[in-house]
DNA sequence: TCACCAAGCTAACGTAGGTTATGAATTATA
DNA sequence: TATAATTCATAACCTACGTTAGCTTGGTGA
């Protein structure tokens, strides 16, 4: 996988907005695969800050342990995510990041990016990338702040739903979720406990049926008005201007 | 105000990270000041997105009014600060945007950014400014999420605190804050009446003194070490390699 | 100076969700 | 196949915070 397939600049290239040059530049940057096993720590808080990683295969995790011995997770990485942007333009990492189950990731230095930098315009494509991470980040902030767990949860699933049907990791509204119900409750900043509570009360509804890390929504959409989605954040292309520019 | 003068770009200035170039650069978006009376509002929610705006005086928050009647407050905007650079890679706006009190800003187009990113190595900067934004938003998330009221508020004081002291705004431990309690409480996801109980805890153990609009906090790292306030996402300038990229 | 209104304080009461605990179901390891 | 370790479900109890309400204070304008 190179840094083509990622999430934003596979978007770029469905509009035929990146130019063959742009295109070269991209395709340039090797991405050696590193195979990394189930909760194997990428990096941690504080350390060094010298690259990105493209998720390949797996789901992996960026979280912060706190003083007070709980964990809040920040955000779940998929295949096709690119993880570290958020550090990027500081000297230390902000956060750990660890994989969930086994996978792949690619890692490329920020070196090669700041020579794509002087040479292209892509720098456009990674600040919409980061802009798209701060949007999720931004939603979830609302959901914590004055929804309750019930709808905070339905709010995730979907989203995560949504996510999977864009890299087609969906099929008969059916997708697997490597997520224990801890790990949702440090993303959602609840207890594990009533993360279990809610899932029963999606469960009754029909709304939501779990097997452990097998996931159906019998109808995602009814989840979609529960919460009045905005997927906006995920779903948008970018605006016109940017593929002129990336065509440059 | 020029776009050299906020936050992230003083920050490269002072390091001597600018070139003659990339300074004439930044000083040629001419920045036509804009007078905001108090509560005016910049852009609403999903209109197109055409600009940048500079606060050069007041305060100004973005926020989102959600269908249960309440409002989610994502960011207060100090004077130096950079508003909608969020919204870049988005074709509308994704929050709304109002003035606190009367102010002044200076709004640039996006089309001025795109002929810079084309023409220099400036978009590291613009990259940086907007993971910080990133990174203020995660801390909220933080507070949010695991710690209590009392906690959350102790934070965004400081951070308050922290972000005036850059700007010389802070005398004697005091700063001038033209919040309601209720815009607080939308900003941290609690009620007004809640902000007002934790506002007299404050008070009477002496952390916080607060007439109106001024704010006194007589031991500032009283409430840094309360929360153990992680401020690299506010202080920490770019690391080296940027400061080379952008001297060239 | 008075009237008005927004902002803030405090009290009383209700509830969503935290905590602790126990047991069942599932998966991993020997 | 037995054993241990996770993960999940449900119950009982408790508390931080929401809601409603009534009062005080301070700023503003005629």
């Amino acid at each position: 996988m190179s840094l083509i397939d990622t999430e934003v600049m596979r978007g770029l290239n469905t509009q035929g907005a990146l130019s063959h040059e742009n295109k070269a530049l991209l395709l340039g940057l090797e991405l050696t695969p590193r195979y990394m096993s189930a909760s194997e720590v990428l990096w941690q808080e504080r350390e060094d800050t010298d690259q990105f990683c493209v998720v390949k295969e797996g789901w992996a995790y960026s979280y912060r342990n706190l003083k007070n011995g709980s964990k809040q997770i920040f955000n779940f990485y998929l295949p096709g995510d690119i993880i570290g942007i958020r550090d990027f333009g500081f000297t230390r990492r902000l956060t750990s990041v660890a994989m969930i189950n086994k996978g792949v990731i690619c890692p490329f230095s920020y070196q090669q990016l700041f020579e794509l930098f002087g040479r292209s315009s892509l720098a456009v494509g990674i600040v919409a990338t980061a802009t798209r991470q701060q949007a999720q980040l931004s939603e979830r902030l609302i959901y914590l702040g004055k929804y309750s767990a019930y709808e905070q949860l339905t709010h995730f699933l979907y989203e995560i739903y949504l996510r999977l049907k864009r890299i087609k990791a969906v099929e008969n509204n059916s997708f697997f979720m490597p997520l224990t119900q801890e790990l949702i409750s440090d993303a959602l900043g609840m207890s594990s406990v009533h993360v279990s509570r809610t899932f029963s009360m999606l469960r009754e509804e029909g709304l939501v049926i779990r097997k452990r890390q097998h996931v159906m929504l019998p109808d995602p959409e009814a989840l979609a008005r529960l919460v009045e989605f905005n997927d906006s954040y995920i779903d948008e292309f970018l605006p016109p201007s940017f593929s002129e520019l990336l065509k440059s």
